[in-house]
DNA sequence: AAAATTTGTTGACAAATATCAACAGACCAC
DNA sequence: GTGGTCTGTTGATATTTGTCAACAAATTTT
């Protein structure tokens, strides 16, 4: 349980910074998250199935994605020190619109819904640092939806390149592209175009 | 005051569906929300200014927009019964990085940020409701940014019938395109080929 | 109601990106 | 390490959408 404690002090930081927590709303949090090794190349969440939990990403990287027609579309990435689920799933406990895999090692702390809503019951302080949190997650949600708007490729690589560097060269580059909307190809001519320069 | 009620049902409906809000919050909410009638063509916040208050769509029709080089986007679309922010400037008191204007004759009721603050003191209880709005808000969100990576101006003219419908009269179809991310000539021609059918 | 302005339509053309295909390089499994 | 599979690169071509321009239609202003 000490170890558990240590993965998950970033998250406690996080909430704190908003507001300090109560020692019980703390232990009750690093008794509920459940530490989970989990290799590259696994599926959290499948399509179709309800995201039940919720994880903090205490080391790794994670991808959403989904199909349409006979393409696999990239729709988000995550790395360490995100909290992670499938939002319209996990909020709603309804049948999920979009698969999540590793794309490395991960590190994960798993949080139920179920033992969400009793510590939510429980401590409903707890509402407070969560509506902040889901707010800071709307707003970079925004900024996704004005990088989409871009209008060429080179903008919305450059809009990856700020905002994604430090993952770049472990995101394979066909979830990159499929990520900003554009073919692979035209990433692969658009990243040796830039590269000349 | 007893007008004030009336047109904040809807908001007041709202809130109680997800959990029943005290007549004091009610009362408190009732009293610092402030109604205003806004003509159309105006605009509710400036590029560049906090965005100070909230706003409850009581009846009307919105948008909001901000440059890319000299071309203009429409990034969202608000209609009654919405509620109405810049999330990145309300939530941060920074200056917005958009502009809300009206598209027809309005009435909206007004919550500025500092009274917000002062009803989450009063009544943190309140938090619950909010975060489950924000996480509503939140996926709708992410619905749109499926919206702007399906393949072509038809699916995504699609998705704004499926969702806009009734809204169609009255938003100008060059706005319409911005929001699609298409040029008002594709969309013009998108809908004619859509007519023949 | 007429004039002026804005918005929407249509055509011709240009530009960007997608698609298809061949190949090279990286990564994985055995 | 070798063979096989997957990923990325590059070229040729097709398709879609954007741009520019002229005009029509609608809306606003006077």
């Amino acid at each position: 349980m000490q170890n558990n404690r240590n993965l998950l002090a970033s998250l406690i930081q996080l909430l704190n910074g908003i507001q300090p927590i109560s020692k019980e709303l703390e232990s009750a949090l690093v008794n509920c998250f459940k530490i989970e090794d989990v290799k590259k190349g696994k599926v959290l969440l499948h399509e179709k199935d309800i995201c039940k939990n919720l994880w903090f990403l205490c080391d790794g990287l994670l991808r959403s994605y989904h199909n349409i027609g006979d393409k696999e579309i990239t729709s988000r990435i995550m790395y360490t020190g995100h909290i992670v689920i499938s939002p319209g799933s996990f909020f709603t406990q309804t049948p999920a619109t979009e698969s999540i895999e590793t794309l490395a090692d991960c590190i994960l702390a798993k949080l139920s819904f179920t033992d969400l809503q009793l510590i939510y019951t429980k401590f409903p302080e707890f509402n407070y640092q969560t509506r902040l949190i889901t707010e800071q997650y709307f707003y970079k949600q925004e900024q996704r939806l004005y990088m989409l708007r871009k209008h060429d490729a080179s903008a919305k690589y450059n809009f990856f390149l700020e905002n994604y560097a430090d993952y770049l060269k472990d995101i394979p580059q066909k979830y990159i592209a499929s990520f900003l909307n554009i073919a692979p190809e035209t990433l692969s001519r658009t990243r040796s175009k830039l590269a000349k320069k």
